[in-house]
DNA sequence: AGGATAGGTGACCAAAAGGTCACATGTAAA
DNA sequence: TTTACATGTGACCTTTTGGTCACCTATCCT
């Protein structure tokens, strides 16, 4: 599988999505708070925290005998280069805003 | 289910994904015209055409018996706004423009 | 040492997704 | 008005994926 392939199939699940929402809040936890936060057992947070760190969107430390997570925002970045190229950037980004706005979340 | 779902979901398939290259590469587009660039019968096309559509990721409109897709970068925006904040932003290019000097691609 | 805590593996099952086919509708052109 | 072309639908099958469980390893603390 390519790396691509695997951080387009990572982010394909919401409970992946929020757990790297809650690593966007706030970065170094351990599986077991991570854990905490889902309503699911801790083999399923395991499993998603996998897919997240084979696809380079989660990279990890051990402390002893804890594991600490942290988000990589940079396969993010390389996903938005793919299909807005530099001349209409501008105007996406600007659209974007415009949509923020009107949510009420500007 | 919900919008963005079904965005990260729809960029989850590889078949996909080269829909979006080929749109992106030029837009308006017949079913028939792109079905041929893939390895994959009609109706398989069709479907992943479908998805697209309903994630916002492709626009159509039709034009007598032929239907013309559109890619709309929209939602790829929104993508990259969700995990990269304004602060970090300025870093985070930066390194992903070192990754495509780095392979060649800048 | 030994109990408690944090993390890890493989098998297993139900649900969802990718792909094909038979069949059907609408439009253009002869 | 036939004939060909472009697109559309529902059923069906196979593979992948999300989630759980029994069982296991490593580290901390008393």
């Amino acid at each position: 599988m390519s790396d691509d392939d695997r951080v387009f199939k990572a982010l394909a699940d919401p409970t992946r999505r929020f757990l790297l929402d809650l690593l966007f809040a706030r970065d170094g936890r351990t599986l077991t708070e991570l854990e905490s936060e889902l309503e699911m057992t801790r083999y399923g947070a395991m499993k998603h925290l996998k897919v997240l760190e084979e696809a380079g969107l989660v990279v990890t430390r051990r402390s002893g005998r804890e594991k600490l997570h942290f988000l990589n925002p940079v396969p993010i970045r390389l996903i938005h280069d793919r299909w807005i190229d530099k001349y209409t950037e501008r105007q996406v980004s600007a659209l974007t805003e415009l949509k923020h706005e009107l949510e009420g979340n500007s």
